[in-house]
DNA sequence: GATGGGTAGATGCAATTGCATTGACCTAGA
DNA sequence: TCTAGGTCAATGCAATTGCATCTACCCATC
């Protein structure tokens, strides 16, 4: 039989799915009762914002949002009729596209930054130390 | 303005998604390469085998387990098609209903457990050392 | 310059989830 | 007893997700 995690092992990872848990659907309701998108949405603006003037390529954005290809194509397609985001054609590989983030996309992340970053504060900030914080987000780095 | 998040705070946050997000990915994988059931209803199934002989009525499961109203009445009736778990008419509240595990709804527990734990040790266990495990499972647990 | 194997992205279809609402019942208070 | 307001669970319908597959294209090799 292969190793079977311990008590602390088991207490770790149930802890890590609730907290998860409780803390988006604090964060994703706050952004419902403001009537902004939801949180996945945020991402994909941040992750073109960040990219800058030459966007990103749809599997670059894919991998750095751990999302499946399906959902990513789908996403994009939302934020494009949404007019939060363009979608060109790429100039180096015909099969690819290139996705920039349009002024409203901009405007939309500036916007839902507002609540989201309140709304984790909330969630989060409010709960621990900083120090406590600082020790979390290195534990939480070595799962990766 | 309402207080920020600081940058800690952020990272945590952060941190939280994404590990949360890989370790589940990895998880749900496994089971599924295994040909077992997503995760759901593992949950489903040890809430009610701890509840034992009175089993428990569906908005406790809800709670028990952070779902839906909606979600926990179809998780419940897929469970009861594939024969997992009883679901009775409540004796004392003629709207409600007591759900129960069957035999083969502790069979497929065991068996799920079997895969799960060990994708638990590998996604989780086998990168944190004891005092680690518990110190993540702590801090988590202020979260809730 | 053909071709086989691989990658990028889209999409049809089925399953699941989210939302709003319903129907049935409970309970406290007039 | 009757009723108003609440809770429990289910469900119609729309949106999203998962899965499998498709088309178009790239590229290394012959």
């Amino acid at each position: 039989m292969t190793k079977k995690p311990d008590e602390a092992t088991v207490a770790a990872w149930i802890g890590l799915s609730r907290a998860q848990r409780v803390a988006m659907a604090r964060v994703e309701a706050r952004l419902k009762a403001e009537g902004l998108p939801p949180l996945a949405w945020y991402d994909a603006l941040w992750e073109l914002e960040k990219a800058g003037e030459q966007g990103l390529r749809p599997y670059e954005l894919e991998r750095a949002m751990l999302f499946e290809q399906y959902n990513l194509s789908r996403l994009a397609e939302r934020l494009c009729r949404a007019g939060l985001i363009e979608r060109d054609a790429c100039p180096h590989d015909r099969r690819g596209r290139v996705l920039k983030i349009s002024e409203a996309g901009r405007a939309m992340r500036r916007r839902m930054w507002d609540t989201y970053s309140e709304a984790i504060e909330e969630a989060v900030g409010a709960k621990f130390s900083l120090a406590e914080a600082r020790s979390l987000a290195a534990l939480l780095r070595k799962l990766e």
